[in-house]
RNA sequence: UGUCCCGUGGUGUAAUUGGCAACACGACGGAUUCUGAAUCCGUUAUUCUUGGUUCAAGUCCAAGCGGGACAACCA
């Protein structure tokens, strides 16, 4: 006997060995030919993100494959914050990141900042300066744009390109130094105004940003470029494999550049295709909007699909990687469908969520042959999965509420449920069959009568009488009444970014993403701590949500189970 | 339009690197079921096009078509 509900399995566990597969993907296939060629001795990866954002479903992609690369070879992952751009970064994603990544169940080897190694870079650039391989340009942001030239025409060359190396050292510590305002000169690396990959067309290596960091503070007002940042990080980690995604294909000749013209360790650069997701969005600055036009209430909103989003609404870190794991890593931009992610948590929590009964759309049933004020307890199965998961018991009475949907009057021939002059099983509890209903003066169904078969109790054999289906059901009397909010997705369209002429992505926002009712439950469901996950049976997996208090418990759903019955009925084959 | 990357069932990912195109999810059908869930069984359907090399091409070559990235002092 288990009346209250135990906490969801730990969120903590470590990843198994659900991503390792005896199948390679091509990044796996790299790193086996490098290793194998003797080019690296072992792996090193990061996971590198600019804290300027919540982490979402696509960071777990990345996340997934970063860790678990180092883990299958027997190497480190480093967390890194590229935090370059002190305009954009702050110290509350920091730290939202830093949860993500452990809820997701994974250690980073050392937690670094790419702001660590200003120092160094700095000296580096002066290295370059020294070698004519960087020099200070006077161009402002128009035109630096302006001789960079087009993809189909080449760049022109800066008219300070050829400083000299003193004027330039000259140059760069007052740089340095805050002598000059900011946009109006900048550090570039010497290599090919005409080159057709425009990356290397003398690109910036430092900016002037008089701006406070989350971390170094005032203490510069020059920031490193991504490009010469990135890379010098990676090489001063050690790392050997650098996963990023398919844009910095371009760049990759460059981050070689500066790693050869420093003459320092070489890391391999190797992209693959970011995850794309159907019925959402997944570009940080979209997902920013979101949050600042309230479209939705946070980046922790149940609908998003940042890692706080999934975790508020109830996914677990099991879940997200057995999705990771399955989807694969390639470098065609695909668009994954999200039923997959939703079928990836139904059937982790079907193995592992306690059901419960709670009818959200209640009508009143009452069972005109019970003995007055009688309540029997009746025992149900937590989980039919877990056969450790034991049972609970449940109070039955004479009046019931049962879901609107399973009672039909009159009922096409393919309706299991139950209908005026059939009958139906109770779950756990007894078979009855509807002889009358009352309805109001709009001839609203209000109370559906019944008598229960008493030799039919649930688990004491004493008959063999069969019927075709079996509702859930609660007991008036004990009842308690939850909040439910029932999630559907964010975006009524499949590619919410595919909009016509002037359409936006806001303008396919589904209207209904958020419903919220009040049910009626069993006990048990009002004890329930947040966090819990459980099914409702027949209905869904819900989650108790934050918003919860101790009078009022408040679920998130999910994920719906799969519904035939209801997918039968659309395409109107119920008959 | 210049450079680079990518095209395998409905969706995604494989194919021992030139040797019978497979796996997962979906869809469909059936069995089973005290959850129309889960489970089990089965069915369906694929190499962008054209040409070439070869005994043999998803794989190599050529051309074409289609998609994506790059013209921030963002990452």
């Amino acid at each position: 006997m288990n009346d209250s509900l135990p906490p969801s399995p730990s969120d903590e566990t470590a990843p198994s060995n659900e991503t390792a597969s005896a199948k390679l993907n091509f990044v796996e296939q790299a790193i086996e030919r490098d290793l194998a060629a003797g080019r690296f001795d072992g792996v090193a990866t990061r996971f590198p993100p600019e804290p300027n954002g919540y982490l979402h479903i696509g960071h777990a992609k990345s996340i997934c494959l970063n860790f678990g690369l180092a883990k299958k070879y027997g190497g480190s992952c480093n967390l890194r914050f590229d935090d370059t751009n002190p305009t954009k970064e702050e110290t509350e994603y920091v730290d939202s990141i830093m949860e993500d990544v452990r809820w997701l169940g994974f250690t980073w080897n050392e937690l670094r900042y790419a702001s660590d190694y200003f120092e160094q870079l700095y000296d580096w650039a002066v290295q370059l300066i020294r070698d004519g391989k960087a020099y200070v340009c006077d161009l402002t942001g128009e035109q630096t744009r302006e001789y960079r030239g087009t993809v189909t025409e080449p760049g022109r060359n800066s008219p300070n390109r050829d400083r000299s190396v003193e004027e330039n050292l000259d140059l760069f510590a007052r740089m340095k130094a805050g002598e000059f305002k900011d946009g109006s000169r900048t550090l570039r690396a010497k290599i090919d105004m005409a080159s057709p990959n425009m990356i290397l067309r003398d690109p910036v290596m430092y900016r002037i940003m008089h701006a406070h960091h989350h971390r170094t503070g005032d203490a510069w007002c020059i920031y490193p470029m991504y490009d010469w940042a990135h890379g010098q990080s990676d090489s001063l980690e050690g790392i050997t494999f650098s996963i990023c995604t398919l844009e910095f294909e371009n760049h990759r000749p460059l981050y070689d550049w500066f790693c050869q013209a420093l003459k320092i360790h070489n890391p391999r650069q190797i992209e693959f295709a970011r995850l794309n997701l159907t019925y959402t969005v997944m570009s940080k600055r979209k997902l920013l909007q979101l949050v600042q036009e309230k479209r939705v209430s946070g980046w922790d909103d149940p609908r998003m699909p940042t890692i706080s989003g999934l975790r508020r609404r109830g996914y677990t870190p099991e879940s997200i990687r057995n999705f990771c794991a399955e989807i694969g890593v390639a470098k065609f931009n695909s668009t994954i469908d999200v039923v997959k992610l939703e079928n990836a948590v139904r059937e982790h929590l079907n193995r592992v969520a306690d059901r419960r009964m709670a009818v959200l759309d209640p009508v009143k049933l009452t069972l005109t042959n019970w003995p007055e004020g009688r309540v029997e307890m009746v025992e149900a199965v937590n989980n039919p999965e877990d056969p450790a998961g034991g049972t609970r018991q449940v109070p039955f009475s004479g009046t019931l509420y049962i879901e609107r949907d399973d009672f039909r009057e009159e009922a096409p021939r393919k309706f299991f449920r139950l209908k005026k002059g059939g009958g139906v099983r109770l779950r756990a509890a007894y078979i009855i069959d509807c002889h009358d209903v009352v309805k109001d003066a709009d001839g609203k169904v209000v109370e559906i009568l019944c008598t229960y078969d008493p030799e039919t109790r649930s688990g004491s054999g004493s008959s063999d009488r069969k019927v075709k289906g079996t509702i859930h059901w609660v007991s008036g009397e004990h009842a308690a009444d939850v909040e439910v909010r029932l999630y559907d997705r964010l975006f009524r369209v499949e590619n919410p970014d595919a909009g016509a002429e002037g359409e936006t992505f806001l303008d396919h926002l589904n209207p209904d993403s958020i419903q919220t009712i009040t049910a009626k439950a069993e006990p048990a469901v009002a004890e329930a701590e947040v966090g819990t996950r459980v099914q409702f049976e027949r209905i869904g997996y819900f989650v108790v949500d934050s918003d919860s208090s101790p009078e009022q418990r408040v679920f998130n759903r999910i994920v719906g189970l799969r519904d035939t019955w209801g997918n039968m009925e659309a395409k109107g084959r119920a008959d």
